[in-house]
DNA sequence: AAAATTTTGTAAATAAATTGACAAAGCAAT
DNA sequence: ATTGCTTTGTCAATTTATTTACAAAATTTT
């Protein structure tokens, strides 16, 4: 006999119930009143927890279908990994039914992954932190990344020059980072992006900036760039994503939480000056219809 | 040593994490990606899925303060079995303690909802047929962004530009554009970002590249860029989030999944490709140890 | 009420998990 | 490159869990 991988294990407990005896029922009982925690322990413990003995634990698992302790066990886990994994991939089929192996259905997966448990281990303090320094207007800011993570660091810095004057994109040529330096003084923030593989340039970069007083705010991955001792804030990420490479979506999350963070802040300057940006930008490009 | 009671383990592991050594780190780090559950399971299982010593999780336990390895388990237990029976904390399994209106938090609620709305609408077909575009090494590929997207353009022109050849990345002022075009020919493909507000410059590219026979792949928002009418291929993304202005983060997952498509239609190419390209990255920039 | 049958538990055998001791590998400082 | 220190894994010892075999208890049938 084989357990149904289509029913979870307390819908086999009910549908199996009237088999069951006594003590074994018992047991289903134990379990479906603190599911599916009650059945996660040693089958002693289990046992013990029911008033039973360990053997009829054994058995009402072998009845269930599965081939010993261990395998209903691992079966109960599976399960609540599932019911515990991101409900939203969990639940919302998607309209066109891509199957589960197609790459957008595992990018979706791992990167969900990614910013849950991202989210799990940021500290909002630093976060906080990180965007007070962002807006305040009496330091001026300086944005660098690595050579994939470049175009993060662009983001930032079109973003946050919408909100607030002094932000400087160092560019991609790390030869003319010590030049920039220069215009940067004690108290001044150098927001740096540096996730694997650690770029040397970088470390250099933050360790002249660290002489300079300036403070270093780090966005790096799981694995810590070894900025991350010079820096006065590390916001670190996970990465990993089923690919040659890593994912930058989840640090990209970050970027605009904090440009929304600090456009919070810095509400009543915002206001005017985002008018005020609008107002060149529709005469330098040309806009087509507003949506909404 | 006692473990405190208060805490709960994720809690607990974040605040020692940085007492914790790079393996102790992958642990904790795959107990995180998928809490509680990964630690639910016998030490030896839970050391090979983090590809780690039993010791090593051993260890880990001791440090964050517990006895032995089922003590650890029994508190995992315990806090899953609270973490269950109420359900306000739901939430919290996938965002950190940071209250509910924290705009990381906010962010994060946001960002789930654009994805998974996203990935409903995005027709895989597409997707794949885009994907085999963007492989097709017969095809010069172009690409270009808005004001605010340009950035993300940037991100798909560094990525395919290391899996393969003849790939540019258009310059951020339109006046240039048209210049541009004369490279390519029909057959060629333009990859086009264009969210609202959507650009007159960015229409007036593609009907250009549509006179010339140039395939138009275009990313857009929910509302749909007017170059779509034009377009050969649109994948459009939910853009919403609680701030001023739209979000990137989805049409950057999409970006990172089509590259990761590319890649996987190219693999013999890209691996010497990649291999050739490190070379000369190390040649140019200095690199420091490579995490894993 | 006794016999037959089923259920349940005890206890031993087996298997597996946990832990400890130590050696190898890795890293940092020189 | 060498040394000293830290981290990590291997392997064996120990403990614990799981399973089996069988006997006792309970239940049902006659």
């Amino acid at each position: 006999m084989v357990a149904n991988t289509q029913l979870t294990i307390s819908e086999l407990i009910r549908s199996r119930y009237s088999d069951l005896t006594r003590k074994e029922r018992k047991f289903a009982d134990t379990l479906m009143a603190n599911y599916p925690v009650a059945g996660l322990a040693s089958i002693t413990e289990v046992a013990a927890n029911a008033n039973i003995s360990t053997p009829t634990v054994l058995r009402t698992a072998k009845k269930l279908g599965f081939k010993g302790f261990p395998g209903f066990q691992a079966a109960l886990r599976k399960e609540l990994k599932q019911t515990l994994a991101n409900p939203i991939v969990k639940h919302e089929r998607w309209a066109n039914a891509a199957p589960e192996e197609h790459i957008l259905n595992q990018f979706a997966i791992a990167t969900m992954e990614n910013l849950s448990s991202s989210l799990r281990q940021i500290d909002h303090h630093t976060f906080d932190k990180v965007s007070e320094l962002l807006a305040d207007e009496n330091r001026k800011i300086a944005i660098v990344g690595g050579r994939l993570s470049h175009s993060v660091a662009d983001y930032l810095a079109t973003h946050l020059q919408v909100l607030r004057d002094d932000v400087t994109l160092l560019s991609s040529s790390p030869s003319r980072w010590p030049h920039h330096l220069l215009n940067l003084s004690k108290g001044d923030v150098l927001v740096l992006f540096d996730v694997r593989r650690y770029e040397a340039n970088l470390s250099d970069l933050a360790k002249l900036a660290e002489q300079r007083g300036i403070k270093i705010v780090l966005f790096t991955d799981q694995w810590m760039s070894p900025v991350s001792t010079r820096a006065a804030h590390t916001l670190a990420v996970r990465i990993e994503v089923p690919s040659g490479w890593d994912s930058a979506v989840v640090t990209l999350f970050i970027v605009e939480a904090l440009v929304a963070a600090v456009e919070t802040h810095r509400w009543p300057q915002t206001r005017a000056r985002m008018k005020d940006l609008e107002k060149l930008f529709d005469d330098t490009r040309r806009f087509l219809k507003k949506p909404e």
